[in-house]
Formats: C-alpha cells, structure tokens, sequence
DNA sequence: ATGAAAGCGCTAACAA
DNA sequence: TTGTTAGCGCTTTCAT
C-alpha cells in the first residue's frame, strides 16, 4: 500500500507504519524485520544522521538500532528484563553514537534534579565562599550539582532567590540568612512543599526546619575562659546585628563565663556594629576612653578582629601585652597580620559539608525529621592573645 | 449515560467526558458549560484540593477555570490572542492558586534553561570566589541561574564536570581551566554544539572560543618596568605551568621590557611552580643561592607573593632594601602583610563580570562570534617595592 | 524479552 | 478568542 521500500531488503510490500515519531513516520518492515525512518522531504538521504547540534535522544538510538525506545531506555538503565544481547548492543551503539540523556526530560519524569539550591549573603567573604566550598565538594560527593544565588545581605533578594529556586529545578534548599533577615514568612510557606529546606551558619533558631551552625556559645565561653586566664577582666566585645544567631550565642558564651568568675557584665564594653569599617572604628575609639581601661577584645569577624589590630598598632597600643585580640572564624589573613591573630576555629568548610550532607540525606531518605547540628569549633592561640 | 452529576447544577444528564487529565477523568456539563474533574477514588470530596505537597499544574488551573490548558498558558504569558476578561480571571485565579510554573517543564519545550553552568578550580582562593561573584551578579542582572563546579585544579575533574552540565541543564558554559589543564580536546568536542563555551582568567589561547581574561601582558610590562626603574636588574619571576596562557602573557610583558632595556634574561631566575607552598619555598631558596644576587621578585599570585614576604622575613632580608616583591591579583591579604604587598590590580571581579556578560549576549543572540577581551587593569603601589 | 501507549507539565500549530 | 492536538525526551505500566 504504501510506495516507501524497506532499506534493507528494498521491498516495498510488506512495509507497515509503525507511527509517527518526532515529526517523521516510521515504517516496520515485515520481511526483514526492520524499523527505520521516512526519508524527510527536507533531506537527502534517509541515513540517520543528526546534525552536531542536536543532541542524540533515545529515539534516534530506536531508530538506528531498529528497537523501541523503551528497549532503549531499558538497556541503558540496566534493567534485568532485556537480553544480555540487546543491552550490550544498545549499550555500544549509544556509545558510538555519543548519546548523552536529556537531564531535563528524565527530570519531568522522575521529578528529581539532583540539584541543591544555595543561597549565600556574599561570595567575596572568606567564610561565605569557603562554606560554599564545603558545600559543593559534599555534594559533588553524592552526584548533586549546586545552583548559587547570592543575597547581599539583602531580605528582598533572599525572598526572590527562594521563589526563583523553588520552581523544580532543586531537590533541596539551603539558605545562609542575610544579616537584616528578622522574618521568616518566606521560609515558612515554603515548609510544607516536597522539597526540603534547611538553614547553615545564620539561623532562625526557632523555625522548624533543620539547621546547621557553629557551636557559638562553647566558642565564645573558651575565648572568655582563656582570656580571664590571661588575667584579663574588662573584655570588649564586638557583636553583630541582634537577631542573629551568631550575636546571641557568642555573647551568651561571654556572659555565662563571666558571671562564673563573679564579673560584672559592663554594656559600655559591647558594640553592635554591621561589620563596616566605620562602625568598628567608632565602637574602638569610644572603648579606648572607658575607664577602667579594657585589656581585651573579642571580635565576633576575623576580619573586623584584623582591622582592630592595625589600628591599635597605628595608636601604638602593643598587643597583646595592653589589649589582646581575639578573632572568630580562623580565617587566612588571621595568620598574616602581625601579630597574628589568635582566634576562634568555627570550622566553617565542616559546616557546608555538612549542612550539604544532611540535607541530601534528608532528599534521599524522604524523612523530613528536623535535626540541629552543632559542629564543634577550638582555639587557635597566635599572638594577638 | 454517566452517573457522575455535575458540581454546579447537580444534573447528571448532559455530562459528557472531555478527555483524561494527569490520570483523572474530566467531565463537561453541557447545561452549565462547566468544566470538572470526577472525584477521584481515594478523595473524599470533588473540590479540586491539592494537597500542599503537590504544585499547582496549568491543567489544575484550567479545569478550576473551566478553560483548556492553552487559555491558561495563553493568559499567564501575556498573549495578545486572548480577551482581557478572562486573562485577568485566569491570572488572578493562578495567583490565588499559587501558582509556580514548572521550569523543566517549560525548558523541555522552549530548550532554554537561563541557567548558566560555571567550572571553577576552586572556591577558597580569594581570586576565584571574586571572579565568580562577579559571574554571579551579572547572571542574575540578565535573570540567569549559575550553577557552579569546582575541579580542584584536576583535569579530570574538568572533564567530568563539563559532561556533567552539557546535559541539556544549562545554556552556557564558562570555564577557567585547572592549572594542569594542557590538553583541551574534551573543550573541543563540545564547540560545534549548540551551548556556548566561553573561557575566562585561565585561558588556552588558541582554542577559537570566546575568552575573557586580564591583560596580563601590559601588566607585567608596568610591573617589570617599575622595577627597572627602581634600579632592579636581577628581577626573578615566579610562573605557573607553562602551557597557561597567565603565565605564557606574564613572561612575555617582563620579557618585552627586559629587551627593551637590554637586559639578557636569564633562565636561573625563572620558576615554574603550582603554588604549593613546597615549591615556591624552593624556588626562593634557589634564587637566594644564585649570584649576581636577585633584587626583585615578580610573583604570579599574591598568595606566593605574601609567601615570599614572610619567609624573606624570616631569613631576615629587608623588603624593599634587599629584595623587592611584587605580585599579581590585588587580593586583600596584601593590604594586610607588612611590609604591604605592591601588586598588579586584575580586576578580577570585572574579569568574571564581563565573562557573563559576553556569554550571556552570545546565548541571547545566537550569534557565535569569538571575542577576545582584555580586561585592562592598573598598578597598585605599596611598600614592599 | 520487547513494544505500544500514556503521561510528566508545558508550548505551539492548527482548527473552529 | 478559544480549544484540540501533537510533541519536547524520557519512564512506566500493561500487553504481547
């Protein structure tokens, strides 16, 4: 019935229709038992023979091989129900003809993309791209690709990452808060959804989702603990924004290892600055008028802990023997100043592998249980201290 | 002929099937011309309730609507073809609905994924976390995702990581290419296709793709200039692998000043190393050895450079007096080494911005036209030279 | 062991 | 202006 010849036998009799298949009929020989292809009117010949632009998909593999897609598919996923024959046929034939699956198909279908969102404030500070780091290589581990949006510590990108990210493109979410981050709505309406959500480093304490961060308080207790040692007892302490985790905890650390020594807490000796140049400068030049005189300083920031150092130096005030520093988050350039600074190890490449780890378990597993990790930091005593 | 009533009118007479939908039986009330879903088995009501866990479907709007799929999609896009009336309907329908389009979904279809796939050695060296916040930031300005891979400076891992993303998950790719990288074959396999490749800071020259990369030329022209005119004449220069085109640029500007001034270069005071602290502490012990005596050495990154610093420091040589150090890169450790570290400013954050860009307007256009950008960038000049 | 057909959620060509 | 239908590339019943 149909004038198309089979290009095997050449016949033209018993040729059937074996639907239609990416815009081109596809025909079944009875005679020899193959399927192949309609010359397309815009080609020449009918070789299978994609253009390099186009990916190979299981289709052209069907084609050329004279089986289903199924079969195809089934070969190349491993499945038992197929010969041995066949699936190594298909196998190598795939191979030659370079066939690289459609992520994006296979995604719609499995509804998985092996793929975690991250949301991170910055990528220039250290500790951020470090985190990040730590992040990715876990998951890279685990075969999950990474998508980064970075907030710039501003609420209104955090809120517009999340909505750009949930729209099935990740398995998971994994959000550092920007420092003026004070509601968490945007988090919650997502908290009942498939995908999982969990918060490293800067965390809403109280919002039920799996949260991953240093161990603050232990941190700032055996900076506390070492100083006092030192025979130091008017401690400054330069402490972020309020609402952060990472401001309560160190300075609960502080407070709970003074009140063990019987000292006082002193506010004039706390400064909360956003970590800017100027802030860190005023909060030094306003401690450096208090009387009784303070003999050390804690800094919530390597960073900030660096900029102290050369400006004490430029005043001539010696470190460690009239004020000592300390630092937190063991960061590189604690080790190049002079002297260097002494200062806390939060561990901050653990906390992204493992903030990676255990939301990608929770991904696989399913469960949703919300666990609180707490990873350990220890003291790094340079110089400054 | 159907027992099912319609929900409005509660008539069961004129119900006709319109079609299966995501494995639910839709129904069409001719009396009422309301479109249903049949209360699925496990339901308990016919209300179209999904429960939170599932996202919303333009079919799920539709048959809320009563419209075909096409309407919605029609409306939701903003489509000329389409009444004002039910465009506001469907719209505000899918925003009460909460509706989130299923991005791998709509990238089947339109073949875009406005995601851009970045390899990377590293994220903990400051140079690279910059480039790819620069990266990052103008993605997101072009409303573009990135998702980034870390070789960790190991070919095979390149490999791995492009495989990985040209799986139809991205729309183009930036590479900046481990410090081994020598052979670029598997860069070359993907050319012909239809994602862009472009490459940036670390760059094989000669692969005709797009490249984005400081004008390391002209800056080892000022920097070696600078020192001759400070009176150096034995200026040892550290380089990276030999087959980078960072390191390949950078002899080439020392080299083209030496002539100039007619200086003989000579082969002892040239060090090819991978920054391992091992090597670079080798490389100087070798320099220190060799007679004339060096006075200036040129460092290929200011990590070594600050390297060297410390350890000339250690071994009691006056920096700039004895030996003058320069580096290459502008990062923030060399403000904070004493004496600080002069170095050659890269502008590595535009490097990364403009890697975007470009890459970004190649995807938009289509157009495949190679570009070769020199990111110029400037002197800065402190006290170690 | 293999294939046909349906369907993931969306868009686009074509009809009405 | 709206709906029908097919198809993106793949997986998964279900039938053979």
């Amino acid at each position: 019935m149909s004038r198309v010849k089979c290009p095997k036998c050449n016949k033209a009799e018993r040729i059937l229709k074996s639907g239609i298949v990416r815009n081109k009929q596809r025909f079944y020989c009875k005679d020899c038992n193959y399927h192949f292809i309609e010359a397309s009117p815009k080609r020449k010949n009918n070789i299978v023979l994609k253009s390099n632009n186009d990916q190979i998909s299981l289709q052209d593999i069907a084609a050329a091989a004279g089986v289903s897609t199924t079969t195809v598919s089934r070969a190349l996923k491993d499945r038992t129900d197929i010969s041995e024959k066949t699936k190594k046929f298909i196998k190598e034939l795939a191979n030659s003809m370079n066939y690289q699956p459609n992520m994006l198909a296979q995604s719609l279908v499995s509804r998985t993309t092996h793929t975690l969102g991250v949301i991170i404030p910055s990528l220039e500070t250290t500790i951020f791209s470090t985190m990040l780091s730590g992040i990715q290589e876990e998951a890279s581990r685990y075969g999950y690709r990474v998508i980064i949006c970075t907030s710039n510590e501003n609420q209104e990108t955090e809120i517009a990452n999340i909505l750009g990210l949930m729209n099935n493109m990740i398995d998971g979410l994994l959000i550092c808060h920007t420092i003026q981050t004070s509601t968490f709505e945007h988090i919650r309406i997502h908290m009942g959804k498939r995908i999982p959500i969990a918060q490293f480093y800067r965390v809403a304490i109280d919002l039920p989702i799996t949260q991953i961060l240093a161990d603050d308080e232990v941190g700032a207790e055996e900076v506390t603990e070492y100083l006092i040692q030192k025979g130091c007892t008017r401690i400054a302490m330069l402490l972020g924004s309020k609402s952060l985790s990472i401001t309560q905890k160190r300075f609960k650390g502080y407070q709970n290892i003074l009140k063990k020594h019987g000292i006082k807490i002193d506010g004039k000796l706390l400064a909360y600055v956003d970590f800017s140049l100027e802030q860190v400068e005023k909060a030094l030049d306003k401690w450096l008028k208090i009387t009784p005189k303070i003999d050390a300083i804690i800094s919530i920031s390597d960073r900030s802990a660096v900029q102290i150092i050369r400006q004490l130096k430029k005043k001539k005030i010696k470190i460690p023997n009239q004020i000592r520093v300390f630092g937190f988050g063991n960061e590189f350039v604690g080790e190049i100043v002079e002297p260097q600074l002494s200062t806390f190890d939060t561990r901050i490449r653990v906390i992204g592998e493992e903030a990676s780890r255990l939301l990608i378990e929770q991904i696989i597993s399913g469960s949703r249980e919300i666990t609180s990790k707490l990873i350990p930091g220890k003291l790094v005593i340079r110089d400054s201290a």
